[in-house]
DNA sequence: CTAAATATATGCTA
DNA sequence: TAGCATATATTTAGAA
């Protein structure tokens, strides 16, 4: 039942600062899955009406008879029966944790309420059985020992006032004069592990490393127990490095079967998610290798699987189906999601990849077994490089229901972190481009959508990949080199069409899409989500820019779509007053170097050895280059504001319209400009601290 | 492309 | 042991 009665402010104290602590990568992508759910439950939503409190005579027994502590048997209902007094927000809490918990207790629950009226007339009953109750625990192991830590607890731990220090370490001190030699009594029962808890939190460093030794032999049997694994757990947050490897020394060996446990398989996935170092994860992966390994910890130390796997054949067989084991174990008991899970089965697709043809048949069973959980893996790193080797190695039929299950998903899956690496591999393996469009483009490239993913710096990678390709500006050699080992792997058998050819059809037909949902936000209503707050952020604003300059043989987009973006850009961005604190120049600077790109277009660019511009073969697109710098000019000119936009970072905008048309001999504009320029001369050198405005005076020589 | 900036891991000191 | 400093990897910006 109630396996969360555990979850006050302490635990989520624990969680908070654990997901601080690891911001940057695992717990981040983590806390989407894993960690996520767990907070779930331990906060029940405060909406959910709260249960009779009370728990009715007739639930006693029955509903912890499943429960495998036999220590345990009628601790949740008296202690029920106290904590209601106590502590009713915990208690809300606790209840409807049971609730989702278990059926039994629904059962029991839903009974309740039809007695509910009579609650009061069964008063006397409660206290009867209260006595009762109180006597059968003074029974129990170390009885009076609970009884009176309990008390003193309970004095510990009200919250409004928290004690002041001094009181606090008194309690402290007395809970643990009566507590210490009783320790492991307690660390089972579910309301006495919390009285461990809370002394552990305000412990010195000293006595919970004494706690942690004496519970030295029982960590598996911590581990596993409804009540205790919240300790444990706690002990690894508080505890020294000595305490944390004391403990994963003790469990290991028992992880195999600690993950096939309902509660063990959370402590073993925090241990390896928070609480352990490189070294000690690498440890606990090689148990799932086999027998040997698990009891020799440092067997195989410092060797990937590759290495061993190649050393003895015999024991590939056995490596690869105790991997397999494990892997199949936890996905059918529907911990998919785990971290731990995901860095095994890197492990097995490790295996796997390295010779596809012979373990083919093993090839098609583990793709089998994740196609429809394939959404729970892509969150994390490990398990975003399973699915995209995964992806790489299936058949197209696999790819097709592979597709399928995370279609549900796009959205998060472009958002993540690691998800969008899986799903630039879908776009760069699977050859049926119609079917991708559909799953995702169409799903994706929305009028709400767009403009979020732009901004983000994960989920517009995708977007880019259909534009540029593995542009080195967008992506990092690692991130390169990762997603051409899943490309070769997929041209190996299943993929057949060329890389570009591919990439072509896709952009084709998103293209349009893509440009439809920017410009449908030149006319939206809500402030928020206006055209100028998009262009306002740096990598939308270079994500339009690298849009305008792609170029397509869509007629739609070359005909109207860009030139109509190009023309809401100029609207709001060339035309106006460039003095106005408002103006885009000045109010995002990167906006200089967008109208910069737009106009060198394809046609120019800066040759760094020569120190000069020169024209590239690129195919020209209509509407940028010296067009869109003509246009510039002559709006800056007509309107005689060429000082105000020489006085700013306008002036390196001016820079490149004059370096644009030079070097096409457009001569009459330039002369026009030159002349203009000339004119104002004076006050280019006086605005020495303007760089720009130096780069023009030299152009004028 | 290069330099600066930032994030991350590791070691060290009080 | 916590906080700080240092070294190193990765990301971002820069304006000849």
């Amino acid at each position: 039942m109630s396996t969360l009665l555990l979850a006050d402010k302490e635990d989520l104290e624990v969680m908070g600062a654990v997901k601080r602590s690891n911001k940057h990568t695992i717990a981040k992508a983590n806390g989407g899955s894993v960690k996520k759910q767990k907070v779930a439950e331990k906060l029940p939503s405060p909406e959910s009406e709260s249960e009779p409190e009370s728990a009715p005579e007739e639930s006693s027994g029955e509903e912890l008879s499943d429960s495998s502590e036999d220590d345990l048997d009628d601790i949740p209902v008296d202690d029920k029966d106290e904590e209601d007094e106590l502590d009713q927000l915990d208690d809300v809490k606790e209840d409807k944790d049971a609730d989702e918990e278990s059926d039994d207790m629904d059962e029991d629950a839903s009974d309740e309420k039809v007695v509910d009226p009579n609650k009061k007339s069964s008063k006397e009953q409660h206290a009867e059985q209260r006595k009762l109750l109180s006597e059968r625990k003074l029974q129990r192991k170390s009885g009076i020992e609970v009884q009176r830590i309990k008390s003193l607890w309970e004095k510990l731990r009200v919250n409004k006032p928290t004690p002041p220090k001094e009181v606090r370490d008194k309690l402290c001190n007395e809970i643990w004069e009566l507590s210490k030699d009783v320790i492991y009594d307690l660390v089972l029962k579910h309301d006495a592990s919390r009285v461990v808890q809370t002394l552990i939190k305000y412990s010195s460093k000293e006595r919970r490393d004494l706690i942690v030794k004496s519970l030295k032999g029982n960590y598996y049997q911590l581990a596993t127990s409804s009540y205790g694994k919240y300790l444990l757990v706690k002990l690894l947050h508080y505890g020294s490095k000595e305490s944390r490897n004391l403990i994963i020394n003790e469990l290991h060996g028992k992880l195999r079967k600690l993950m096939r446990h309902r509660e063990g398989a959370y402590v073993v996935e925090d241990l390896y998610v928070l609480y352990s170092t490189s070294e000690q994860r690498q440890q606990m992966i090689r148990e799932f290798w086999g027998a040997e390994y698990a009891v020799f910890r440092d067997s195989g130390k410092d060797k990937t699987v590759l290495e061993i796997v190649h050393e003895l054949s015999e024991k590939k067989q056995l490596i690869m189906t105790n991997l397999v084991g494990t892997i199949t174990a936890t996905v059918e008991k529907g911990s998919t999601g785990f971290q731990i899970l995901h860095a095994a089965m890197r492990e097995y697709t490790t295996i796997l990849k390295d010779d596809i043809e012979k373990n083919d048949k093993q090839i098609r069973e583990f793709i089998e077994l994740l196609t429809e959980q394939f959404a729970e893996l892509v969150h994390t790193p490990e398990g975003s490089e399973v699915a995209c080797s995964l992806i790489a190695m299936a058949n197209a039929k696999e790819r097709k229901l592979i597709i399928r299950t995370l279609k549900n998903h796009a959205n998060e899956l472009i958002k993540n972190e690691n998800g969008n690496i899986v799903l630039i591999t879908l776009f760069m393996t699977v050859d049926d481009t119609v079917l991708l469009h559909k799953s995702f483009s169409t799903e994706l490239l929305t009028d709400d959508l767009v403009p979020e993913l732009i901004k983000d710096k994960f989920s517009r990678r995708p977007l880019l990949y259909l534009l540029k390709g593995l542009d080195g500006r967008y992506f990092s050699p690692l991130i390169k080199k990762e997603l051409h080992k899943y490309e070769e792997l997929a041209y190996k058998k299943t993929s057949k069409k060329p890389q570009e050819q591919r990439r072509a059809e896709l952009s084709s037909k998103a293209l349009p899409l893509m440009y439809q949902s920017i410009l449908s936000t030149t006319k939206s209503e809500n402030p928020d989500k206006s055209f100028d707050k998009l262009l306002s952020v740096n990598i939308a604003a270079q994500f339009i820019t690298e849009l305008i300059l792609t170029s397509t043989d869509v007629a739609e987009v070359n005909d109207t779509l860009r030139p109509e973006l190009i023309n809401e850009i100029f609207e709001i961005s060339v035309k106006g007053d460039v003095l106005e604190d408002f103006h885009l120049i000045n109010k995002v600077p990167f906006i200089s170097r967008s109208l910069k790109a737009l106009i060198q277009g394809n046609e120019f660019k800066w040759d760094n050895d020569t120190k000069k511009l020169i024209s590239t073969s690129n195919s020209k697109i209509p509407g940028v280059g010296v067009e869109f710098a003509v246009k510039v000019v002559d709006e800056v000119l007509s309107s005689n504001k060429l000082k105000d936009w020489t006085s700013g970072q306008g002036a390196f905008v001016i820079v490149a319209c004059f370096e644009v048309l030079q070097l096409l001999n457009e001569n009459d504009k330039t002369k026009e400009l030159g002349k203009a320029l000339k004119k104002i001369r004076k006050d280019l050198s006086d605005d020495a601290d303007n760089k720009g405005a130096q780069l023009l005076l030299k152009l004028i020589k």
